[in-house]
DNA sequence: CCACACTGCTTGCAATTGCAAACACACTGG
DNA sequence: CCAGTGTGTTTGCAATTGCAAGCAGTGTGG
């Protein structure tokens, strides 16, 4: 286990609880853990076990999975398929439904590429804002050819990449010390 | 952690290193662990902790999820669980979105459950035309007793909420026994 | 026969985990 | 003011984990 990992799971779990706005004894006795380990947890004194981690996880209504990548046990799953190729694949729905939930996150993707959604729309109202006034200014032939690299900027996806965790370091470092048999 | 999961890592452990064709000291040179303790797992008599359960699925060349489902760690990922996944990984949705998607596949998984997808329909309904012409045809009460065996088709699949372990029993199991110190 | 290599297991021990009792501090009501 | 309640932390200890040294058994070659 990479050791900052093991630093952050306490800082990880403190984050949460205060986030749910519950005091640490009252997420120790929801968890069923002791107070003074969960505080010793949380302050990295002690690596809690996938166990702990796993009453912990029920006492903040989180995925205990949730705490195994950040404790590093396991890999953060990348979606080897992306929700379509999920959907297409999954045994529990029938045909209606899947096309269902299809048209509709598809229906999603489109709001979010035209810019009306919630939590993107922020984002995409600044790209547009940026390249309209200039389009405005720029009547000449040479500085329309000047914005026109630019466009791409507006092209891309700013979310995209921000959520991929690197938690996968995690054996090569306790096997040296622990060979021979 | 389920008892019975306990004592089966062991034994799936020793089986996965048989298959593999390799002594008890060659995994556990392999996956770093002392070989004593490495028999000591096997045999069920010691609980190792994901640490060493990533080491030995190192050393067997198997996946350490394999091991921790074994373990009863996490839950065995069924393939429906990709779509919940994918939903949640999306970067392209915001979170309101992606809580409608689950909601929705989830009311769509309920629907499942309970027997009444459409899906299913058009088959009872298709069901019901071919009898209901033998019927007139042929009266005899055999044909009502074939469609019945169809039903079972639809089986369920339980697993999200077996992950609930037993774990705070044992906690309040070891409480007694560790205090009076 | 014996020496050697390999196998899996036993045993004692240091380090770690998780707990209970107690402590220190902050806040509130009488 | 003080007593009561709640918060998070400290401390000592029992149980558990993982290891190294050693043991017992098996097979092979000289």
């Amino acid at each position: 286990m990479a050791l900052p990992k093991v630093g952050s799971i306490g800082e990880y779990i403190r984050e949460q609880r205060t986030q749910a706005k519950i005091s640490l004894r009252q997420l120790a006795a929801a968890a069923g853990v002791s107070n003074p380990y969960l505080s010793q947890i949380e302050r990295g004194l002690r690596k809690p076990s996938a166990e702990i981690l796993n009453q912990i996880a029920k006492g903040l209504h989180i995925s205990a999975q949730a705490l195994y990548v950040q404790a590093g046990l396991i890999e953060d799953r990348e979606p080897d398929s992306d929700v379509l190729t999920a959907i297409r694949a999954d045994t529990l729905i029938t045909e209606r439904q899947r096309q269902v939930l299809i048209d509709i996150y598809e229906s999603f993707r489109k709001e979010n590429r035209s810019g009306t959604p919630d939590a993107d729309a922020q984002t995409t109202e600044n790209a547009r804002s940026e390249p309209e006034p200039r389009r405005h200014d720029a009547g000449s032939p040479p500085d329309d050819e000047a914005p026109l690299p630019e466009e791409p900027f507006a092209a891309p996806k700013p979310f995209t990449e921000a959520q991929a965790p690197s938690t996968p370091k995690v054996n090569g470092h306790v096997t040296p010390e622990t060979k021979e048999g």
